[in-house]
DNA sequence: CTGATTTATTTTAAGCTTAAAACATTTTCG
DNA sequence: CGAAAATGTTTTAAGCTTAAAATAAATCAG
C-alpha cells in the first residue's frame, strides 16, 4: 500500500515488520486538535451569549433544516449520535418550548419533532452569530485555501467511509 | 476581510447587511464530520478489540510520551478537557492499575501521574493497532493529498487560534 | 514577613454520550 | 394469515464532560 517496491519475499511480508504509519497519524490528530479547538471555542460563545449548549444547537440546526420536521431516527442518523441520546435531549428542548413532538401518521412508533415558532426564532438568532463565529475562526484562510481544504475534506470523508464499510483494503 | 473592496459608505456599513458566510459554515461542517465519524470509528474499534474508552486511550497516549509523567494540569492543557475532567478519568485508571500519582517533590499541590509497566505494556498493544487503523481510514488519499491536508490543517489551527485570542479581526 | 494573587486540584450539579437490552409497531414472506 | 425480521424509540447503567465554586499551596509585592 504505497512505500518501497523492492522484492519482498514472503517470508519477510509474513514477519510483519511493523510498517509505521506516524504522517497519517500526524493527519489525524492535527485534523482532531482544529475539530477540538473550533469545537470548544463555539461551544464556550453559545453558552456565553444564548446560554444554549452546543448539542442543542445542533439540534435546533437539523430542525430548521427541516420545515416539516423529522423523526428522531432521522436525527440520529444525520447528528451521528445515539438514539439513546437523542430522547433526552428532544425531552429537554420540548420542555423548554423549542420544539414539538408529535406521532407520525403513518407509523405509530415514529415521533415527528419540528421546531416551534418560538424556538425557530431563537435559532435563526444563534445561527447568524454562529455563522459569523466561524468566519472569524477561518478568516485567515484564502479563498483558495478554502476551497483546497474543501475538497480535501471530500476526499478524506470518502476515505474513512470506504474503510468503514467492508473492505479491509 | 476580503471580499469586494467596492467603496461602501459608512451608512451602507451601519446598515450591517447580513454578509453571508456559507463557505466557510460549509467548510467547518465539513471538517466537524470527518472528525466525528473518524473518532466514532475509532471509539468503536477500541472498546470492541481491547474493551477500553477512548478518553482512556487519549490519556495514555499523552502518558506514553512522558515517561517522566505529567502533572493534571499538563495534561488537561495538552488533551484540551477540563482539570475536572482529569480528575475522574486518571482515577479510574488509578484504580485498574494502569497509572502511578505521587505528589511532586517540588510542589505539594501537584500530582506527577505516570504509566506503570502493566499500563504502558497495554498501551504499546493498542497504539499499534490504532496506527493501523487510522492509516487505514485515511487510505485513499495521496502522499501529496496527505501532505496538502497537512498544511492547510495547520493554517487552519493558526485561523483559529488567532481568531480566538484577542483581536475580532 | 504578610496579605494578595496565582496556580493546582477537587468537588458539585447538571447535562451529554454510549452500548446494550427492552419494548412497540411495522414489514416481509412463507 | 401469522411468524420472523426489521425498524423506531425508550430505558438502563456506566462513564464522560463541562462550568463554577471550593480548597490548598506557592508566589509575588510591598
Amino acid at each position: 500500500m504505497s512505500s518501497q517496491v523492492l522484492p519482498l519475499d514472503a517470508e519477510t511480508k509474513a514477519a510483519e515488520s511493523p510498517e509505521h504509519h506516524r504522517e497519517e497519524l500526524r493527519l489525524w490528530l492535527r485534523l482532531l486538535t482544529c475539530s477540538t479547538m473550533i469545537e470548544g471555542e463555539i461551544r464556550r460563545r453559545l453558552r456565553e451569549r444564548f446560554d444554549v449548549t452546543l448539542p442543542r444547537f445542533d439540534l435546533m440546526a437539523q430542525l430548521d433544516k427541516a420545515p416539516d420536521g423529522m423523526t428522531l431516527s432521522d436525527l440520529s442518523r444525520r447528528m451521528m449520535v445515539s438514539n439513546g441520546n437523542l430522547t433526552g435531549l428532544v425531552e429537554r428542548l420540548a420542555v423548554s418550548g423549542h420544539l414539538d413532538r408529535r406521532v407520525s401518521a403513518t407509523d405509530r412508533r415514529a415521533q415527528i419533532i419540528s421546531l416551534t415558532e418560538a424556538g425557530r426564532a431563537e435559532f435563526r438568532a444563534m445561527a447568524a452569530a454562529h455563522e459569523t463565529w466561524i468566519a472569524e475562526l477561518f478568516g485567515d484562510l484564502s479563498a483558495k485555501e478554502q476551497k483546497d481544504l474543501m475538497r480535501l475534506l471530500a476526499r478524506t470523508k470518502f476515505s474513512a467511509r470506504n474503510a468503514m464499510t467492508g473492505e479491509t483494503v
